[in-house]
DNA sequence: AGTTAATGGACGTTTTGTGTCCCGGGTATG
DNA sequence: CATACCCGGGACACAAAACGTCCATTAACT
């Protein structure tokens, strides 16, 4: 039943917004018993030319009468309400969380798919086809896109396609290498979103853990510089949010950072940035690339996390501030509820 | 969840519509692999400027693709054509078969609802709220509606509800008496339809098994011919349809008569009149009210009937011409698909 | 009897959808 | 290699639908 919403959403993207305002016009008239048109307009917020469309509308479907004391349901209506009221549940619930999320921290866009990344393979699949959608959502033209490693992300790279609105634009890992496994290091999840869309693509190869005077070196070099000036100056971050635990034992961090971070509280990692339970950046991993800063001139923003183990995580980084877009699962929204 | 999209068709009729479109352009789309704009305008039959509306469209949702060459379908667009197709079936197998049975005989609309009255009372029921609905689309104002007796009418009876557009409806029933019980009487579906529906009724006094001599005394009297010439000159006709030899036991028609139906190989009964296989007439009741010649200027003539037992006799009366309008069950609807 | 709040009609304005034409550029065909 | 054809996409005028706003009329309530 779910399914068959969900393949109706692609085809009918606005069929949930029609639907859940018919379906409140019904349940509050139902509510109301007899109603007039202005009173239930300021009550569900609607302007009253809109309400009125929808109520002839309605009418026309024998869902509703009317006559000169007000509307009221018919009994079509008041069956057609309670068959509907399981599906608005199933279909809604998901919108609701989206809403409260949004709401919560400010953000632009909140997608939730339903259910938990963490049990399900299949979660995980529906979380990256979100993520491209939400990416080809964002895209304009020619934009400059810096994206991260990390298993979901490559889950991303996955569900993108070919697209002319994409055509012109340049994929560039978000920061240097992190130490990860080659098939999810940002390098290679950025080759592959640029060759799945038919976009372009620059790589940074720099070492993990540079020092000062390194660093100085690289960043020298013409074509690094470039590379870096192109993240730096991206109107789109996509990007990964992971446990700073987990992420630090899979960056084999030494043993007295990852003390430090325990001692500083660190939850969240994201982009190579350890964030604690406020949002406070309490550890840098040393790479050139995308600097915190730089995501002030960024247009937008996404994040892309799922899984319940991870919500509180992903709370950490929301509270920093500088999300625009998330889009998470069921199971991860749900502890992210329980954090605010 | 076939519940669901029944739901949605009552909720939200022109989305269904627009989901069918977009369906049918990709599965065309995938069918002829590469193909133009207009080429498969003109196949699918629209004009060039609303397909290329659907494909921006359906570009943007990623489920197609275009280049130079032409367009062709995307790997999620193949997976949604997939997984929609049993949706679609449900949702359409139906308006396939009314579409067939409409061209078959020429009708402006055919209406199917699922299940055989026959063996299931919700059917039934259905049909009684498809009859109501399709009686309702066709009031415009202060027309004369004649009904006829039956189960099924006095179904759409018990589904009308008040409404503004026919409180100056008139009902009147088609014919007088044909001796059946009480509540299933024409007089006494016509009453009730318009105090369901807050119109007017007259109604239609006059004894089964008239006398040639008693018709002219009946038809001086003035009430009486009042009530004759406002059926005569009604706008709408809803009547049921029924088989031949059960109509004639019930009515009680004596076995003389009931033997000349079966020499002329009497099929169907609609308004009192008999009809055989080919639609021809073969015999009539003899009482007042509406005659066959009268449908000539009946705008709206509208014939429900349902149950697969019901199949031939149906086709029998669409086959003499005058019906406008079906309403029907998938039982019967497929029994009229074998005869034609 | 007066007041309130209801529907439904009306109308001008804005937004959206549609029909039509054209352009530059690949493709297939000869 | 040349040519005829068909492609997607841009452009634009026009029609239709949606919308905001105001008003007349009328039932219900005080």
């Amino acid at each position: 039943m779910r399914e068959i919403l969900d393949i109706q959403k692609q085809l009918l993207p606005d069929l949930m917004d029609i639907m859940k305002k018919r379906y409140s016009i019904l349940q509050h008239i139902l509510a109301s018993g007899v109603v007039g048109r202005r009173t239930l307009a300021s009550s569900l917020d609607m302007t009253e030319r809109v309400l009125r469309g929808e109520v002839d509308f309605l009418k026309e479907q024998g869902l509703l009468e009317t006559d000169v004391t007000g509307m009221k349901i018919s009994e079509s209506g008041r069956q057609l309400l309670e068959a509907m009221e399981p599906i608005i549940k199933l279909a809604f619930g998901l919108t609701d969380l989206e809403e409260s999320i949004r709401q919560a921290f400010g953000m632009s866009q909140v997608i939730v798919v339903p259910g938990d990344s963490d049990t399900s393979d299949f979660t995980k699949k529906e979380l990256g086809r979100a993520g491209a959608a939400a990416l080809r959502k964002n895209v304009t033209k020619d934009d400059i896109i810096a994206v991260t490693g990390g298993s979901t992300m490559a889950q991303i790279a996955n569900n993108l396609a070919i697209s002319s609105r994409m055509k012109g634009s340049w994929f560039v890992p978000a920061r240097g290498g992190l130490g990860e496994s080659v098939d999810m290091q940002a390098n290679t999840i950025a080759s592959i979103m640029a060759k799945k869309t038919g976009g372009k693509y620059r790589l940074l190869h720099v070492p993990d853990h540079l020092g000062e005077e390194a660093y100085q070196t690289l960043i020298q070099d013409p074509q690094i510089r470039e590379v870096v000036e192109a993240v730096r100056s991206c109107r789109i971050v996509v990007h990964g949010i992971g446990d700073a635990m987990v992420m630090a034992r899979r960056r084999k961090v030494d043993s007295e950072t990852t003390r430090s971070l325990q001692a500083e509280g660190a939850l969240a990692e994201a982009f190579g940035y350890y964030f604690d339970r406020e949002g406070n950046v309490v550890h840098k991993m040393p790479t050139v690339g995308l600097r915190l800063e730089d995501l002030q001139l960024t247009e937008v923003v996404i994040g892309v996390a799922g899984g319940k183990s991870k919500g509180e995580a992903i709370v950490s980084v929301l509270r920093h501030g500088q999300e625009d877009v998330l889009v998470t699962d069921e199971a991860a929204a749900l502890e992210i509820m329980k954090h605010v």
